[in-house]
DNA sequence: CGATCATATGCCCATATGGGAATACGTTCA
DNA sequence: TGAACGTATTCCCATATGGGCATATGATCG
């Protein structure tokens, strides 16, 4: 088996910087396409093509105005990966290492 | 071009499932390769070569002990992905939504 | 030492990638 | 209607994937 394509889910999906560019932009508001090329300093082609695969694994939402096409960021499908990195929040946290730091001194107090 | 490689970074090495579920497991502690094996019902060589994307991102480290190899987390090099993705949480939080109402209903008042 | 256990590496293959370039499609405007 | 604009699709290609399988490497034990 090869890999799995990047329209397989969110995990996939933004494992390309550019793809996640695009989503950073989008946190502003609707962009359209020509927007994005400009700002991304991509081929045109090359953003349709990422924007494709963010519409396809729900990231992006995209409206017809005129000859342009809004594109419209849709968060909600970043939740899985949102969900799933903070289980491992606590690793690496300043907060909780200070309450390890905390909990250790208070041990030591009891003895 | 092609696909970035899987071991470009947190993000790409992330994106493959069973590498998820491999982090997953850690979290639990150390654990050999042949527990992995057990735990995720792969091949072993298969297992392997996961851990050796975690590990070429900082995902894992290892230590040798007699002739196991034991496997332990790196949460840190997962803060990227969680510093990312946290930009957007305010994008579904249902915390964020019921502010929105909050200063709705606030702002209706002052009317 | 030889045998066995634990792990890593190598090879094969079908599959998809992301960029480049050309072009097709759809809409607006003169 | 034809021209120009905005966007999407298609084709080409080098590259790497992840699984299956065989095998190499490393360590322990009798």
């Amino acid at each position: 088996m090869a890999r799995a394509p990047t329209t397989t889910d969110a995990f996939n999906a933004v494992a390309e910087p550019r793809r996640r560019q695009i989503l950073d932009i989008l946190i502003g508001g609707e962009r359209s396409v020509t927007d994005l090329v400009d700002l991304l300093g991509l081929a045109q082609p090359q953003v349709s093509k990422h924007l494709r695969v963010l519409r396809e694994v729900g990231l992006v939402d995209a409206r017809d105005d005129g000859r342009q096409r809004l594109y419209r960021l849709n968060g909600h499908a970043l939740k899985p990966i949102h969900d799933w990195v903070t289980k491992y929040e606590q690793t690496w946290s300043e907060r909780f290492e200070q309450l390890d730091a905390v909990l250790e001194e208070l041990k030591n107090e009891e003895e």
